[in-house]
DNA sequence: GCGGCCCGTTACGGTTTTGTCACCGCAGAG
DNA sequence: CTCTGCGGTGACAAAACCGTAACGGGCCGC
């Protein structure tokens, strides 16, 4: 899930972006009303797009993204720059400094929000969810493989298919036909063992997490984080 | 050097931009004056961005917008739509469809070379010049050449382009398909051994760092920086 | 034509993964 | 308590997958 900061100390604008933002895309918004906080919350939160208004009190908001720029950790972070001033010299400077974007107020939430949405297409387009986090657990996409408390767990491709539809949405139970169905491919009416089977060996290398597999008799079986 | 593709009508606006493109930064300017031209050259000549311009003679430049994303070739490139109609309806709708930019006529020159230069940064990090560095790699295009730890190793340029493949996005999973496709041309379900053959040769290659190449099981290849 | 390089293919073998089965224990209904 | 059917478990054999070596054809410079 995508990490947003907002910087701006006006709470109404605050609140305009965060409600048209989460209105339509699931995103996880982090918020800073002055340029301290902002550099704090970006250098320990790494969000994937930055809102800065430069309009702040205390630091300037081009002085907060100079130093933005100068950190390695936040170094390449998208930066959408807000202003009320509307004047083409601040656009032009804001877009000199590498600003990825510059709105003059007042913007349209709309725009804003799309803006976001086609930059952070572009910025990680292998975002998309490389890595699943659930509790103490958290699935990685690419490397097939399971961390859990600072170990790495190899899983086979469909071992990783089966944790993954069930860790996808935890305390909900899996039906056996609708499991077997989008792992396998397999028809509802089927009747093998096979799934049982790959569910011991999850639980086999999920260790004395193993647990985190629940029965559901006569049904199916459910993750919850234990 | 990055190629850019002009699509206007205008020829005193095609001229702006290019003399203002052309001033501060080295580029090489492709122009179509009208829809199919323009879909010809970005298929063929593969631009890095396309700057498009909405009101078009015969075909209208959302069709071409929409056209170009519907094509593989075309689908991730950059498009900045500029327009003389302000209306901010329009622009919304610009952006829904995936444009990275949308300006409205008239424009600052400057602005919109800094947008394109800006765009063009977080778009391919790594162009200026023909060299890809990814941790202790450096991969030379011209050359053909992978440099390692002060060596010059000699690449085939089928090693190159499966090196490519995987360079370019470090720690993602390559399929096997997908790479059978963008190196060899080959279709998804195509049985071969060749890829493990190459996967072998470049290991040798690599010497010690050989196993910067992961197989991931059942799935691909993954390279990552040791 | 010759030799060398590059490349795709094939065959083979080792390892991992996977599906099935038989057997067993146990939960839940009666 | 007993019975029954579901799920757990371990073993096993087939299948899938991958690494590797070797082969032969095409291409090019000489």
């Amino acid at each position: 899930m995508p990490t947003i900061l907002i910087v701006d100390d006006e709470e109404d604008i605050r609140e305009l972006i965060a409600v048209n933002l989460l209105r339509e895309e699931d995103y996880k918004l982090l918020e800073a009303v002055n340029g301290l906080e902002a550099l704090h919350l970006a250098k320990t939160r790494r969000p994937d797009v930055i809102i800065l208004d430069l309009m702040l009190p205390e630091m300037d908001g081009l002085t907060v993204f100079r130093n933005l720029r100068e950190d390695p950790r936040t170094k390449s972070t998208p930066v959408i720059m807000l202003t009320a001033r509307g004047r083409l010299e601040e656009k032009i400077t804001g877009l000199e400094l590498g600003a990825d974007d510059y709105l003059a107020k007042p913007f349209s939430p709309k725009e804003l929000m799309l803006r976001v949405r086609n930059l952070l297409r572009r910025t990680n387009p292998n975002q998309g969810g490389s890595v699943i986090e659930s509790g103490p657990f958290s699935l990685d996409k690419n490397a097939l493989k399971l961390h859990l408390e600072g170990e790495a767990i190899d899983l086979t491709a469909t071992e990783f298919k089966l944790l993954l539809c069930m860790i996808e949405s935890p305390g909900i139970t899996q039906e056996r036909g609708d499991l077997l169905k989008k792992v396998w491919g397999y028809s509802d009416l089927i009747q093998t063992r096979t799934l049982d089977t790959h569910i011991k060996r999850l639980r086999e290398k999920l260790g004395n997490h193993g647990n985190s597999i629940e029965t559901v008799r006569g049904v199916g079986y459910r993750f919850f984080e234990a």
